[in-house]
RNA sequence: GCGCCCGUAGCUCAGUUGGAUAGAGCACUUGGCUUCGAACCAAGUGGUCGGGAGUUCGAAUCUCUCCGGGCGCGCCA
């Protein structure tokens, strides 16, 4: 209905360049807006305050100049300017009827929408390493990823959600390493634990299965080297510690051996977060290897491709990226003077993979922590070819956990933290969702236990959840005495539906595609969340001011219709964020 | 020091591609269940939109500056 308006606007301005604009208007100036409240109508323009310079008149007279040139129009009831030059437009009430009917019409498909154009994006989410179970921050990631990718589903994009799984380079090592050194003691061995190692308590069962596997076979004469800190190692440098004890293992196991353990750590830990995210309801199309991209030779060949774009050079015996010729503050190393390449390098080939797999956009959702990232990645991309708009990155500020006012400290490698596991066993998958959604973005994300638990007026996701509860309850009701619901009756009589309560319904109802549009075009998935709590508290409020079930059967069945439909937006927006919308609570 | 984010009611936050009287939840006060679920509703109290300057017909929104808080700034991943 807005874009109607607004055509209806620019057909008018169009037809009135001539008299009144020196020169052609810019069409995005017609805007048009929800009114703030009833008494301003239904939608509302400031199209003549925004030409008025251009045109050299004064707003109000302007505005009255394009009412004029307005076609004549079904839709439009009346329009009338309004305070420093406002178009007010109020809608014929049949205009929202007509929304009534869209919403029974298309059930679980009203409010989606074909603006992306089957654009291909793909959504890179979560991508937490593969070295233990996910934490709170984690769930954040998912929770707006999922929805994200949902939203952008939900209007006309070609959706494509990817992990990246980050099981080469120094960490997983130090994965195999810890798992190995649980190992050896369940050999009966003596070690040395390295402080950086991973020493929580979720490696034992990791290390036990591979005992169960392996049996004593990977414990091998000189496991000795495993006790204490390499001699080359002064004491508390932690990273010289652990490297020895890395190269150690390779030289007890052999290459191909402690790969294996590798690859059992990280299958371990990869279980484990696939069954977190599945049972968070977070899927994925593809869990994508950063080691399979290495094996591949992909990384290899866009470091070529950078060479030949001019883009590289070697000082101190490393080899870098002039990221600076995009923005960066300074050049990145990709290649090591040691010959290792830097995980910047699996970045630069993976962001080009991605592309070359068919992907136009992609939206990658990162801790705000890494910030730093976007730009060389965007320019390694730029430098491969690709336009530095194909790559945006939604980061997500912090999450504090709170229990009763009281912030908890967290810290990963001590295994002290609270996982997503235990929380969502906590608060439960529903509230969960909700509260990581909630806020913007861009808001650190103060998550309160106590409040997510209660089950209570305070906690937000059952008020949502009740409106749909509600109307559940209400068609048993209607059954119970003795009614059926008669939808091509109500659908007849939807102009029954003139008190300010149903009004108000209808008009929140209206708003659920283009808050969908934009939550999508905006990457803010908390626009949802807001809307949906708007939306209940209008059918409460309804709900509380007028009885449903009425003995006029038309008007009962147009009061039910409309109850019905704000079950179905809200169904459906909570679909989208990955709550469920319970019959009964 | 540099970069990014934040600062709006007592608390937690919406609103930020410039628009009309700045909104909601919680808390607090008062009222509403013999009739479809009170996990609800209604009414009320509560604001120098961090301070200042600028641009504009119009600024919470844009620019500059200062103050306060968070996160980054490795040939780690």
């Amino acid at each position: 209905m807005k874009s109607e308006l607004e055509r209806l606007l620019r057909e008018a301005l169009r037809s009135l360049v001539p008299h009144v604009l020196a020169e052609p208007a810019d069409p995005a100036q017609v805007v048009v807006e929800r009114a703030r409240d009833a008494q301003h109508g239904d939608f509302a323009s400031n199209i003549a305050m925004r030409l008025a310079k251009a045109a050299r008149k004064n707003p109000r007279d302007l505005a009255q100049a394009i009412m004029a040139g307005i076609p004549a129009n079904e839709l439009i009831a009346s329009a009338e300017i309004a305070g420093a030059g406002f178009i007010n437009f109020r809608l014929v009430k049949n205009a929202w009827a007509a929304e009534l009917r869209k919403v029974a019409a298309q059930g679980t498909a009203y409010g989606r929408s074909n603006v992306g154009a089957a654009r291909k994006v793909m959504v890179e989410f979560v991508s937490a390493n593969p070295t233990g179970p996910m934490h709170v921050g984690h769930g954040r990631q998912a929770a707006v990823g999922a929805t994200l990718s949902n939203l952008l589903e939900a209007t006309g994009h070609d959706v494509y959600r990817e992990y990246y799984i980050n099981d080469a380079g120094r960490q997983i090592d130090i994965l195999a390493v810890s798992v190995y050194l649980r190992y050896l003691e369940l050999c009966g061995e003596t070690v040395t634990f390295p402080s950086n190692g991973y020493k929580a308590p979720y490696i034992l069962p990791v290390a036990k299965a591979l005992h169960e596997k392996r049996g004593d076979a990977l414990r091998r004469p000189g496991a000795d080297v495993m006790r204490g800190a390499p001699p080359d190692a002064p004491a508390g440098d932690k990273d010289k510690h652990v490297d020895g004890l890395i190269a150690n293992s390779r030289r007890l196991l052999g290459d191909a051996e402690f790969d294996s353990i590798v690859l059992f750590g990280r299958d371990a830990m990869l279980a484990d977060i696939r069954n977190d995210l599945d049972e968070f309801r977070v899927t994925f199309d593809k869990w994508f290897s950063e080691r399979e991209l290495n094996q591949s030779g992909a990384v290899d060949r866009a470091i070529e491709a950078l060479r030949k774009s001019g883009h590289m050079y070697t000082k101190d015996g490393a080899e870098w990226f002039k990221s600076t010729d995009y923005g960066d503050d300074e050049d990145r190393v990709v290649i090591r003077a040691n010959g290792e390449k830097t995980y910047f390098a699996s970045d630069i080939a993976y962001h080009f993979d991605k592309r070359q797999r068919g992907h136009d956009l992609l939206i990658d959702v990162w801790g705000a922590d890494h910030h730093g990232y976007v730009t060389r990645v965007r320019g390694a991309l730029q430098a491969l070819g690709a336009p530095g708009n194909c790559f945006e990155v939604t980061l997500l500020q912090l999450v504090s956990l709170f229990r009763g006012g009281e912030k908890l400290q967290m810290g990963k490698r001590e295994g002290n933290f609270v996982t997503l596991r235990d929380l969502r066993n906590e608060v439960g998958n529903d509230a969960c969702r909700f509260f990581y959604l909630m806020r913007s973005h861009d808001q650190a994300l103060d998550f309160d236990l106590e409040l997510a638990k209660s089950r209570s007026n305070e906690n937000p996701v059952y008020y949502v959840q009740y409106a749909h509860a509600r109307v559940c309850s209400v068609m048993k009701e209607l059954g119970a005495r003795g009614f059926s619901y008669d939808a091509a009756a109500g659908s007849q009589h939807l102009e029954l539906l003139d008190t300010p309560h149903e009004q108000a319904v209808i008009t929140a109802l209206s708003k659920y595609p283009e808050t969908v549009e934009q939550a999508a075009l905006n990457r803010a998935p908390h626009a949802v969340v807001h809307y949906l709590r708007d939306l209940a508290n209008t059918l409460h409020t309804y709900y509380n001011a007028e009885k449903w079930i009425v003995d006029d059967a038309a008007l009962r069945n147009a009061r039910v219709t409309l109850a019905l439909a704000v079950q179905q937006v809200i169904r459906n927006g909570l679909e989208i964020l990955g709550v469920s919308a319970p019959e009964s609570m």
